[in-house]
DNA sequence: AAATACTAATGACAATTGTCATTCTAATTA
DNA sequence: TAATTAGAATGACAATTGTCATTAGTATTT
């Protein structure tokens, strides 16, 4: 018996996921988290086999999660299912160490069988990630994404600038190259745009 | 028997409420469209007693689809199925004329149950959207979301005012108010706090 | 009947933003 | 080795943005 936690905000899924597994006659479901707090706080007191994580909770993301049950050396292997191949997550998610990153696009008999192979030890993938027909990989640089990323705060050319210690003209010089890089027409369509694909 | 038909695009989720709700004694399920134009076509060569429409989804929103089925004076009756907090959706459902309104929150019983409702020719919603009122904490005007919301997409003051045919000045007004409604510093940060908390 | 909220407008001002040309260094790649 | 890319800077220019004061019509509440 393959004992499973699933977190997973959206209520209906949650439950149907939880009674569709459940008819399986080697899954058993031990509980069900509606963000990623409770999600933490079951993992330690069930002690599942395997946790089902999706990304976008309340209080706690699934990936933060993750990455606090392989700090703490648990057990509990883990498969994230989540809407979006956002890049970015996966690449986190990769970078954490979790068995398992899978789409709700997919079917539960799909989710089933990918929780018995990571149970004996397999990784799983869904193979849209892997064969990056979603990954469209980031156009900007690492120091674009973060001067973007501190322009969708609000923070004016002349904030970040002194943020990161560079000049003022830099910084309007780099919101220049990326919106130019994303084809947009200025610092608020650009933020709706990289967001929109995971970039920042 | 009451025939169903799902419009869902989340793979998964649509899979799951196939098979839950053809467990029920009552309820069968005719169809399952991943897409608003299947669905339309789906309604119209199966008539199904009632439709369940998710609202996001390509080609055709819920709502189109919704639209499309009254004022073509079908007899199927139709029940919005979409995610917490996107505003504007549930106001634009009622004017249209759906029978019912629920969230993704709720559980399948009380899904077969609300069907069972609607079939006898009641009309269901969601009690959260009735009593807690979403639109309730939006700060923002219809008029200020419309414009917020055009700027999101990159558009600058001049181009939304040429849009709502209304004069440069007045948006410029409009997005002061809007930036200090929300607290924020810039349009930028007004557009990140608003999609936060689903104002727009 | 008065007060309030929403919509809409104008004009003026300062600050911010976006663009371009041009230069430089360090690191990487062909 | 030569070419390319990322990071960083300067100065100048025009356009856009955000703010404020002030006015006004229309609805809705009190």
């Amino acid at each position: 018996m393959i004992r499973v936690l699933i977190a997973e905000d959206q209520g209906m899924l949650r439950g149907a996921l939880g009674s569709l597994l459940d008819f399986e006659e080697d899954i058993e479901i031990v509980g069900e988290a509606s963000n990623g707090k409770d999600a933490l706080d079951m993992i330690l007191k069930l002690q599942p086999d395997i946790c089902l994580l999706d990304i976008e909770m309340p209080f706690m993301s699934g990936l933060e999660v993750a990455e606090e049950v392989k700090r703490r050396n648990i057990s509990c292997k883990i498969i994230i299912l989540t809407t979006f191949g956002r890049p970015g997550y996966f690449e986190q998610a990769v970078k954490v160490g979790v068995q398992g990153y899978m789409l709700k696009d997919g079917s539960i008999e799909e989710l089933a069988e990918s929780i018995r192979s990571v149970m004996k030890g397999k990784r799983e993938f869904a193979p849209e990630l892997i064969f990056g027909s979603i990954q469209e990989d980031n156009p900007l640089t690492k120091r674009e994404q973060t001067v973007l990323s501190l322009a969708s705060q609000g923070k004016t050319s002349k904030e970040i600038s002194s943020e990161l210690y560079l000049s003022h003209g830099t910084i309007r010089n780099y919101m220049s190259e990326i919106i130019d890089k994303l084809g947009v027409k200025n610092r608020t369509e650009a933020v709706t745009v990289a967001k929109e694909n995971g970039w920042i």
